[in-house]
DNA sequence: AGACGATGCGGAC
DNA sequence: TCCGCCTCGTCTT
């Protein structure tokens, strides 16, 4: 589920069903010991930064500060949707339910879920990088990206992992934009120029936007002739259309993909098209 | 019934 | 560098 298309995704989706509602909020599998603070206010904005989600609710009562909840996904958290209200009895662990005037969703497998004040919020974006699908504080034009990952002299590879110096990356869409940016992954970031810097930027841009509009990893319908890439299985439906990752075959020159562990994951690239 | 893996990441060593 | 978190569909026994 989540790199960060996923996220600006449920961010775009919950917004248009849940905004503006109050909210009750409870958590089936009691491990969200917070979720009281929450309960009956007023859900007034979803904002996405990264692979990280915040909500933010009105003040209750005489309180008079907002209220942010914080999600992060991890590895294998994800949202569920219930149309009809009220919702069904929760499935399997549910840490998080909030029930709307439209719509329920259910919240499992988080690596987080927490409440922060305004200074908890901030903290946490204080140690992303910038986010190549935000349009405000250098979302635009990547020149903070470029200048955070030049400044490294580790390998581009490892780089586009690191939360910190670009935000929503994650191991599918590191592994497609270096093929597509034709970059060897085993550079170091202040070895690239600014013109592949710009590249890296902007593929970064252009496939997780194309991930937000279609609900899925598919870069494929970036490669002229890769019409023909099957996809691979997904475990909720949704598959994903791969060039390089879990690929055997180069799409674009036949080389046999390799494969090798970078910044503890694995990645997939082509010897022949990243030089 | 149990093992395994996965688009993530912080913390211990 | 490795472990553990904590979830669940799929595959194996």
């Amino acid at each position: 589920m989540p790199e960060g298309h996923s996220i600006h995704r449920a961010a775009i989706d919950q917004r248009r069903e849940l905004v503006g509602d109050s909210i009750r909020t409870s958590s089936p599998q009691g491990r969200f010991e917070e979720v009281g603070l929450l309960d009956r206010r007023v859900l007034v904005e979803i904002d996405a930064w990264g692979k990280h989600l915040f909500y933010r609710f009105a003040p209750r009562g005489r309180a008079r500060k907002d209220t942010w909840l914080h999600v992060h996904l991890g590895l294998y958290g994800g949202f569920t949707r219930h149309a009809s209200l009220p919702p069904p009895p929760p499935r399997g662990a549910v840490r998080l339910r909030m029930i709307g005037a439209r719509v329920a969703i259910d919240l499992a497998g988080p690596t987080v879920c927490e409440v922060l004040d305004d200074k908890g919020r901030a903290a946490v974006l204080a140690r992303l990088g910038p986010d190549p699908l935000r349009k405000t504080r250098d979302g635009g034009d990547g020149r903070e990206a470029a200048r955070r990952l030049h400044a490294s002299g580790r390998p581009i590879g490892g780089l586009l992992l690191d939360q910190s110096l670009v935000a929503g990356i994650g191991n599918v869409y590191r592994a497609e934009i270096l093929f597509l940016a034709g970059i060897d992954p085993a550079r170091a970031g202040s070895e690239l120029s600014a013109g592949e810097l710009a590249n890296v930027w902007g593929l970064s841009k252009t496939l997780l936007a194309a991930g937000v509009r279609d609900g899925r990893i598919d870069t494929a319908q970036f490669l002229r002739g890769a019409d023909d890439v099957e996809a691979m299985p997904g475990r909720r439906g949704r598959s994903k259309r791969t060039l390089v990752y879990h690929q055997h075959t180069c799409r674009r020159c036949g080389e046999a993909i390799r494969t090798g562990t970078m910044g503890a994951r694995t990645l997939f690239w082509c010897p022949h098209c990243q030089q």
